[in-house]
DNA sequence: TTTCTCACA
DNA sequence: TGTGAGCA
């Protein structure tokens, strides 16, 4: 997914009465599930909670876990684990940037560019 | 009017 | 998880 959607995605821009027709949860169940941590609406000025696209997904998927039997702390590791696979990707990227970027430093080697001036061109 | 926090005949 | 109180 295009980094800018994802952006768009994130934006929080829904009140939770939106957010509970859409989802069709009430305003209890979303405030709950926000304390168990399943969820991190941003905060308005005045303390308003406001909901982005993702939030509204999550939220739907959290009924759908529940509904099939899971309880809250089993969907808390859930997204945790996530957060670790998430991680982990960032890091399997940044070794691979290392082996591309070591990789044209030997396709560098013999002839004019020196590894010092490539490497401070090189952005990661 | 909507949302917030807190508390429980 | 529901519901009402008292605010902002």
């Amino acid at each position: 997914m295009a980094r800018e959607k994802e952006l768009r995605r994130s934006l929080a821009v829904f009140p939770i009465g939106t957010v509970m027709k859409l989802t069709d949860l009430t305003a209890r169940q979303i405030r709950y599930y926000e304390d168990q941590g399943l969820i991190q609406p941003e905060r308005t000025a005045g303390n308003r909670r406001m909901y982005s696209l993702n939030d509204m997904d999550r939220l739907l998927e959290i009924k759908d876990f529940l509904d099939d039997g899971y309880n809250i702390a089993a969907i808390k590791r859930e997204y945790e684990e996530r957060e670790v696979r998430a991680q982990q990707k960032q890091v399997t990227l940044t070794d691979a940037d290392v082996r591309r970027i070591l990789h044209d430093e030997l396709l560098q080697q013999g002839r004019f560019t020196t590894p010092s001036q490539q490497f401070g061109n090189l952005r990661i």
